[in-house]
DNA sequence: GAAGTCACG
DNA sequence: GACGTACGTGACTTCG
């Protein structure tokens, strides 16, 4: 008897691009959704011969985003996300998998692929045949059929009939359309009726048969919200009864017997492997009826065994290196790690390299061990520059994922010995993706928090203090132990993270936002950007000399001589020998001295302080300009590269910032004018400029797009000052005092503003404050709206989301401490804004350099970011064409995947040092 | 290592 | 009645 296998080809990849690794093929496209498919058809295949197999195959595409569904409900699917960017060049390549395997692939205009199968397999089922269907969506299961019609999950080779779908959904087939109905599904926009779900739908179906069933004995039921709601929302149970209902008598475009199986011919199938060299699946061609196909990356959660240091192994010659290179292509994915002789990637020589396959079958190869006096001999290893070049076809291939924990670390040091890691994971920016705010993301916390593992401790191993060595000095039995671990427990988060990402929702952020960045920041450490030194020096002396000055002023003030920098001494001269009034001591019983204090006092003309105050201002200018820049940046260039390259963390700032160190270049003075002087020694090589570009008021464009508020909005799309117009909506008239107030109060808002918060910074009461506020609020009502939104939500879930779904935990909202709950608060109510703002520059970041590449500026180099600015290096030559594909990708970066009521505007300046470009 | 201060968005 | 007062960072100095 002929038996129909129906492939929902769309249905499938979107499932399949979760559960996969992200693979790209061998010219960079991404593929993991094509591997998977093509695996999924290799299955089948197999099936070919047995008794029960297919004689007749095809597969159903979705072709139209309309369907005849839009035309009853304009709602129906209308929130459904865009599919993931490097999902989407993945449809055309599925079709070209159906072809390299000779199968038909049917689509049609109007029609969604359910409907088509529905059609396909009623035709069928009429002429007596066999119908399977390859998918495991909930609609589809209204078709089976005991005897006739089954499906197939292929992903857990799952066999769904009549018993498992009343196991699921409580009803059978037959009525499992009216159970749908009633749930809805939020994810295709069915309304169904509110307040029931699975299990109550379920309930009322079995009761009353049917939705008409159900609507009609709502009359009848016992008072309570069910009741309302089915009688409230009959009409739209109606509606969505006719939604989940599937047609099934779509002509059909090509004839059944046209879906016999002609067999697999080699050659196309063959070529299509080629081409994205799935190396696994080619191997296998000729011997496809018992070969195994390799089994994907989705890994059930099941225990790991312990860390077994003794399973280790130490490679030190090509024959071993050879294998662990071949079983990692053959599998498709490896866990690494490097280790260096030190913690700054782009100065730190390369020690070894650490590979894990599987749980306990990790390796450590050392490439630079000995050759000092602390280990009586160099021991035996694998030439350096041998096992880079066996390692550098595996690290680049684009069919082996590459997993590692902070891996841009091993990107920058990797891409120093002439390798580019690619394609790859990082565990610990799944981590922060997946559990920002909750923990912090180092291995050692990850392990001990996931795997119950305590991991060897890095200073265990090399020491501390006066007898601490490097890495190349350790023997490599120890070596071994504590590097192979690394890459073993790398391997072990992996499994769990990868699993809970499409579990918890953070694929997309993960995906669209901070993988694909990693690489990005790694090429920009490397760049670093260049330090004018005479420039700093100068500016050294010359502080130097100022503050030589005012130290013995303020010593001549004090009467005696003190140590300036000294809080605590300072405190003493001003409020207890000088006699200043008014001293505020915090809890340490220090006397507050800070910028706002000092500047009260240097005010006060009558204060036997102000003098004294105003000086140690002007003091304090100095020693942190002298002190945080333009000494520390000189000792920051790398002898090497002669540039200044600053490491930026992904995980530092919970809202999804990056954060800056060592040095930090992201808090470059400029806001009064001797700080920016700093600016103008960062500077272009000789032929180049540097190109500065900001957006403008980006977190408050955010604020009136996420809280709607129309006045604000309109202001953004006309370019009109936003200040001002709050001030003229708070005040009534525009000036330099109500425009300034204006604009701290649209600051504080972000902020989460309190009424004595925003008191201090007017310097008005906290009533007059709160005044501001409730006006504010009155102004712009969908302010108000927001942070009662926002804290209900974070209340209830503990967590805020980004429009991004970039998501940050506030555990400290359920705090006994109110005023640990409050701060949770204010973070919340900003967390959004901020780390939407934050998801936009990273994605624009990720499309700067192929959008520059595509406009044949090649040579434009990105080198810092600031939070909402990017720094770029560049041939004089190339700004005007460059300035465009800038502000272009900048201003679209959120798009498609976020739509804005509001514009992004790019403001770009260029000059011969950042500091003119501004 | 904590506290205080101050540089940035 | 105490808490502590605007969000997010990192670096430097002093001091115990």
């Amino acid at each position: 008897m002929p038996h129909l296998y129906l492939v929902d080809g769309s249905g499938y990849i979107f499932r399949a691009y979760h559960r996969l690794p992200p693979l790209t093929n061998k010219h960079g496209e991404p593929v993991g959704a094509v591997y998977g498919y093509t695996t999924m058809l290799w299955k089948l295949a197999d099936d070919l011969h047995k008794a029960d197999g297919p004689t007749h195959m095809a597969v159903i595409l979705d072709k139209s985003s309309t369907t005849f569904r839009n035309q009853m409900y304009d709602q129906y699917k209308a929130h459904r996300p865009p599919p993931p960017e490097d999902l989407v060049p993945q449809f055309p390549m599925i079709r070209d998998a159906t072809r390299a395997f000779s199968l038909p692939c049917i689509e049609e205009e109007g029609w969604e692929a359910d409907d088509l199968i529905a059609s396909y397999a009623k035709a069928a089922m009429a002429q007596g045949w066999q119908v399977t269907i390859v998918s495991s969506d909930k609609d589809l299961m209204q078709l089976v059929e005991d005897g006739s019609l089954d499906m197939l999950d292929t992903m857990n080779n799952r066999r769904i009939g009549e018993a498992e779908v009343v196991e699921k959904f409580g009803v059978g087939p037959k009525q499992l359309g009216d159970v749908l109905a009633l749930m809805g599904d939020s994810v295709d926009n069915v309304p169904g009726v509110p307040g029931v779900g699975p299990k109550t739908a379920a309930k009322l179906i079995q009761e009353h048969g049917d939705v008409e069933g159900v609507l009609a004995a709502a009359p009848e039921m016992k008072k309570g919200k069910l009741k309302d709601n089915l009688i409230e929302h009959a009409e739209a149970a109606r509606m969505s009864r006719r939604l989940v209902a599937l047609a099934c008598d779509v002509p059909l475009q090509v004839p059944l017997d046209d879906l016999m199986l002609q067999g697999i011919p080699d050659a196309p199938l063959r070529a299509f492997l080629d081409h994205h060299g799935f190396k696994s699946l080619m191997n296998r061609l000729g011997q496809v009826a018992d070969a195994p196909v390799p089994e994907n990356a989705s890994v059930p959660l099941e225990e790991d065994p312990p860390c077994d240091h003794a399973a280790y192994e130490t490679v030190v010659d090509e024959a071993a290196l050879d294998r662990w290179v071949q079983v990692a292509r053959h599998q498709g994915w490896i866990a690494i790690d490097t280790e260096t002789t030190g913690t700054d990637a782009t100065r730190a020589d390369l020690v070894g390299v650490s590979m894990a396959l599987h749980p306990n079958l990790a390796c450590y190869v050392p490439l630079g061990h000995g050759g000092n006096d602390l280990l009586s001999e160099t021991p035996v290893q694998l030439d350096r520059n041998l096992a880079l070049a066996k390692l550098k076809p595996l690290f680049e291939d684009p069919a082996v994922l590459k997993i590692g924990h902070n891996l841009k670390y091993d990107m920058v040091v990797l891409g120093r010995c002439g390798i580019d890691v690619a394609p790859h994971d990082d565990t610990i920016v799944m981590s922060f993706d997946l559990d920002a705010g909750l923990h912090g993301h180092g291995m050692d916390e990850l392990a001990a928090t996931h795997l119950s593992h305590s991991c060897i401790a890095y200073k265990d191993v090399v020491g501390t203090g006066k007898s601490q060595r490097g890495f190349h000095e350790i023997d490599l039995d120890a070596a071994t132990r504590y590097a192979a671990e690394d890459a073993d427990v790398t391997y072990r988060l992996w499994k769990r993270f990868k699993a809970r990402l499409p579990a918890e929702g953070a694929t997309r952020v993960y995906e669209m936002v901070d993988r694909p960045l990693v690489p990005v920041i790694a090429r920009m450490e490397r760049r670093g950007i260049k330090i004018d030194r005479e420039k700093l020096s100068a500016l050294s002396a010359d502080f130097a000399g100022q503050l030589a000055t005012l130290e013995t002023t303020i010593h001549g003030l004090a009467g005696a001589p003190f140590t300036i920098g000294s809080p605590k001494q300072l405190g003493d001269v001003l409020f207890e020998q000088m006699g200043v009034k008014g001293g505020r001591k915090g809890k340490s019983g220090v006397y507050s001295t800070d910028v706002n204090e000092l500047t009260r006092i240097a005010a006060d003309k009558d204060s036997p302080g102000a003098e004294i105050a105003a000086r140690v201002l002007d003091w304090r200018e100095l020693a942190k300009l002298k002190n945080t820049y333009t000494d520390a940046l000189q000792d920051e260039i790398n002898p090497e590269t002669g540039r200044v390259h600053t490491s930026y963390s992904l995980t530092g700032a919970q809202t999804g910032r990056l954060s800056s160190t060592e040095p930090n270049l992201q808090n470059i003075p400029i806001r009064t004018e001797t700080g920016r002087q700093i600016r103008d020694a960062f500077v272009a090589e000789p032929g180049n400029v540097i190109l500065a570009a900001d957006y403008s008021q980006i977190e408050l464009r955010l604020a009136a797009h996420m809280a709607d508020v129309p006045q604000l909005r309109d202001a953004f799309a006309n370019g009109d000052d936003i200040h001002s117009l709050t001030a003229m909506e708070l005040f009534g008239e525009v000036n330099r005092d109500t425009r300034g107030r204006a604009k701290t109060i649209n600051f504080a808002i972000l902020y989460g503003i309190s009424r004595w918060g925003l008191a201090g910074r007017l310097d008005v009461s906290a009533d007059e404050a709160q005044g501001m506020i409730d006006r504010y609020f009155d102004r712009f009502p969908g302010i108000r709206n927001y942070i009662a939104t926002t804290t209900e939500f974070v209340r209830e879930k503990g967590f805020t989301q980004t429009l991004f779904g970039r998501k940050t935990h506030f555990p400290r909202i359920r705090s006994k401490l109110q005023h640990e709950r409050q701060g949770a608060e204010r973070a919340a109510i900003n967390a959004p804004i901020q780390g939407t703002s934050a998801d936009i520059i990273k994605r624009a970041m990720v499309r700067m350099e192929p959008a520059l590449a595509e406009a044949g500026l090649g040579h434009v180099r990105m080198l810092l970011q600031v939070h909402d600015e990017l720094v770029f290096e560049l041939p004089e030559g190339d700004v005007e064409a460059a300035k465009p594909v800038i502000e272009r990708v900048m201003a679209t970066a959120a798009e498609p995947a976020v739509v804005l009521s509001v514009p992004l505007a790019v403001e770009i300046g260029t000059g011969a040092s950042w500091g003119a470009a501004h």
